[in-house]
DNA sequence: TTATTGGTTCGGTTTGTTGTGAACCAAATA
DNA sequence: TATTTGGTTCACAACAAACCGAACCAATAA
């Protein structure tokens, strides 16, 4: 595979990556800016070089980098002497995945406690379903709590 | 607690479940349907007590069920000599939630090793936490496995 | 001090989504 | 056959999100 081969298929997975990641409640130039920081080969781009690569005016990048490290994906280093900062994929601690995953079913179980505490037979279908929906909750949320301490053994 | 206290706590709760399911991608009026469905005593409604519930159009009432029957989270059915359709929550399997999560874990999954593929630097940073990222992404897949098998020992 | 660099902020256009009412339709009823 | 019932489809209005260009600003360089 040539360089340019390689490169061009790195800019099609940067759109890959985008569209992963909008899925998850994101505009689409941030996923492409943070895909593009991931992705590539050049792993440290600053707001310029962002702009051109993408091809994209210089308030979407302003307003999606601020949005992109307000929520810790992406971090910036400077150099000395120059005025420039260097964007670059943050490598959060690659639980995190995981934590998302365990907020949710923890909220989503939370849910189930609520509804089951007001309804009024509980027997009804849903009052049934809501109980065994719940075990299958905890049974997950357990196995979660094993992952992380599987993946972190530094306590 | 009366019934009418009872009442009014459960449609908070439906306007609850459905703030929590359209996070999740979905129409504001398709969760607030669902959450009816589920949360409410009574858990068989026809189109027109879910208008009347909701206060909804006939257009959104339907555009919103023909969706969520597509998505498999409701069903109906259907009394003889009666033309009305009743929907009802659709209790899936209840593995769907983590199905789910393992499908998206998956294609994340997928996704770093087609990045990891096109770095032609295998120790660049971004490559030493894509290994780190796979690594714990089996981990984990690992173990929603095991919570599947826990949860339906039938095979 | 003036000009340039490296951005940010503001206002507006484009695009997409959500929901509505009105017209429509097929099946059952009168 | 005409009417009612139980919806579906269509065209559009209201609103929100995404993005852009232009104006702006603070820090450095000339």
């Amino acid at each position: 595979m040539t360089n340019e081969e390689r490169f061009q298929k790195q800019r099609e997975v940067v759109e890959q990556f985008a569209r992963h990641f909008d899925k998850e409640g994101f505009q689409p130039i941030a996923g492409r800016i943070l895909g593009l920081l991931l992705v590539m080969d050049k792993e440290l781009y600053t707001f310029d070089e962002i702009i051109e690569e993408l091809q994209i005016s210089k308030s979407s990048a302003s307003n999606a980098l601020r949005n992109l490290e307000i929520r810790g994906d992406i971090e910036y280093i400077t150099l000395p002497g120059d005025r420039k900062r260097y964007f670059k994929f943050r490598k959060q601690h690659s639980g995190t995945i995981i934590e998302d995953m365990e907020k949710k079913l923890n909220s989503l179980r939370e849910l189930t406690i609520t509804i089951l505490e007001l309804k009024s037979d509980p027997e009804s279908e849903n009052a049934i379903y809501l109980r065994s929906m719940q075990h299958s909750l905890c049974v997950f949320l357990d196995s979660i709590a094993e992952s992380k301490l599987k993946l972190q053994p530094k306590d």
